[in-house]
RNA sequence: CGAGGUGUAGCGCAGUUUGGUAGCGCGUUUGGUUCGGGACCAAAAGGUCGCAGGUUCAAAUCCUGUCACCUCGACCA
């Protein structure tokens, strides 16, 4: 078994410690995730980035039936009179919402929002829809775009328009909604760390990070290979605040007119982003197993000598046929080692190659592309040892991602250490709950708080900022 | 919205300072030889130099305007 020599493969792609940023620019457009489109701040997602985000899709669809929701499409125009009806949530949305002013050749009467999200929509159907407790709970999901206009933008990071998921909510009673919010949150940690081989950091969010017009917002963040921090997703509480603005109320047990208790949850092709962030190397691409679109490519070498083709035939037939998701490069104009490099660029994690010498030897020759090493692998049973071999990949890039996330995590008890820990990855550290101070360390060293995890075991007894006695341990770190 | 940068063949770029026949590499097409880490030989196709105006015998090059995109900040998933 032995590692691949690094300087045997040829450098398209700018080293990921000389400029990160431009390391994940080449990554994504190199690989054909993605093209710019000729609409400012827009992006192409091309076949094999969308194929990427029809696993995620898949993966995220069946756990949200699972428990119980159902699918649903909204319009993509808002009112303007529906949008202002939440006070706080047109606040934080106005500066970036794009507007509908003229349809064909006459000016409208109302102008229409394309939806930056969709809460009032759902709002104003679900008080429509709910009369009695029986009606409840009401568990809606739908899959769209959305639009905001961002005033710089970077494909899967922020765009003005992306694709995404928003569930929306209703229940009898605030726990339930609170249940809920929890449970969604769940859903979404089991997907990043199980499936996307992400690691996360779940927890609460300050008042000032929180999502316009919710009562309490939860996150889940990663950590990026420069340190910085990736909001992958986020679940909302709205207790009663959007019900009593949209009048969503309902007959309880007892006969009484009460208002819902809401909820919503998003996650969206940022989750892209934060597999290319977290598992990228110099070569490119590391998918993990669950999420890659191409989990075993083969690679025929001197396909026109004799019984190479065959044999490739015949495994690629039994691979599929053992429900792998197989690719045979059966390209006749390029050279194997350019389709060694295409291939490791594109993530796939595992290769087969397979020439004269292999067949005379009853072997594929694997390469592994989370170890980048190369072993062979006898040709019987191929259907048995690679599904055990894709899990040993799945297990081994969440385990370096968590390594390098937790190695990047400092204990920070006064300013200079939380200064210092941002500029290499998260600051774990206490917090006294004043937003003022959550506003000097972001003025101060561009820092802003993550989120306040479920496991409070505190670090310090006082605030990293102000010295007061601490409330809360929160994470602080820089952003995308 | 502030600061910077870039628009020349499908992609990446040179040419602009000092105006004078539109260039290079990769890719593409055709034929042949190859094939165990981005193969080689031969031939070929491919351009209103972002757009609009101006100066000039002559503009990719100088002047004025304009548009688009990218990067970094402030705002956000």
């Amino acid at each position: 078994m032995a590692k691949t020599d690094e300087k045997k493969f040829v450098q398209h792609i700018t080293p990921r410690n000389e400029d990160f940023s431009q390391w994940y620019t080449d990554v994504i457009l190199q690989s054909e995730l993605v093209d710019y489109a000729p609409v400012r701040g827009c992006m192409v997602v091309r076949p094999y980035g969308y194929a990427i985000w029809e696993r995620i899709q898949q993966e995220m669809d069946s756990r949200f039936k699972a428990t119980g929701h159902q699918n649903v499409y909204m319009p993509m125009l808002i009112p303007e009179s529906l949008l202002l009806k939440e006070a706080e949530h047109v606040e934080g949305f106005a500066p970036e919402v794009a507007w509908v002013t003229q349809g064909g050749n006459e000016k409208l009467q109302e102008r229409l929002a394309i939806r930056p999200t969709s809460e009032t929509i759902f709002c104003a159907m679900y008080s429509k829809w709910v009369g009695s407790w029986r009606d409840l709970p009401m568990k809606y999901n739908q899959w769209c775009s959305v639009m905001r206009w961002e005033k710089s933008t970077r494909p899967f990071l922020r765009t003005s328009e992306f694709l995404w998921q928003e569930g929306h909510t209703i229940h009898e009673t605030a726990e339930e909604a609170q249940q809920e919010t929890m449970q969604m949150l769940e859903v979404y940690r089991e997907v990043a760390e199980e499936v996307l081989g992400v690691p996360v950091i779940c927890g609460r969010k300050s008042d000032k990070e929180k999502f316009a017009g919710a009562q309490a917002t939860y996150s889940m963040e990663a950590m990026m290979q420069d340190g910085k921090a990736l909001q992958a997703g986020t679940s909302h509480n709205f207790g009663t605040n959007f019900a009593e603005a949209f009048n969503i109320q309902f007959l309880s047990r007892e006969g009484k007119l009460e208002y819902v208790h809401e909820t919503s949850w998003g996650t969206t092709t940022r989750l892209i982003g934060a597999i290319v962030m977290t598992h990228g190397d110099e070569r490119g691409l590391r998918l993990p197993p669950r999420v890659a679109p191409i989990q075993v490519v083969i690679v025929p070498v001197a396909a026109h000598k004799g019984g190479v083709t065959e044999v490739c035939d015949r495994v690629f037939t039994e691979l599929k046929a053992a429900g792998l998701r197989v690719k045979l490069d059966d390209r006749d104009t390029l050279s194997p080692g350019y389709k060694f490099n295409d291939w490791e660029l594109k993530g796939v994690p595992v290769r087969l190659e397979i020439g004269p010498r292999d067949v005379e030897n009853g072997v594929a020759t694997v390469f592994r592309r989370d170890t980048c090493e190369k072993s062979p692998l006898p040709l019987d049973g191929l259907a048995q040892s690679l599904p055990a071999l894709l899990d040993a990949i799945q297990a081994e890039l969440f385990a370096q991602a968590k390594n390098y996330r937790d190695a990047h995590v400092t204990v920070a008890t006064d300013l200079a250490q939380l200064g210092a820990a941002v500029e290499t990855g998260f600051a774990k550290t206490m917090w006294c709950g004043d937003p003022a101070c959550e506003n000097a360390i972001k003025e101060q060293f561009g820092a802003t708080s993550r989120n306040m995890p479920f496991d409070q075991t505190p670090v310090s007894d006082h605030c990293v900022c102000c010295g007061k006695p601490a409330q809360k341990l929160i994470y602080f770190a820089k952003a995308y």
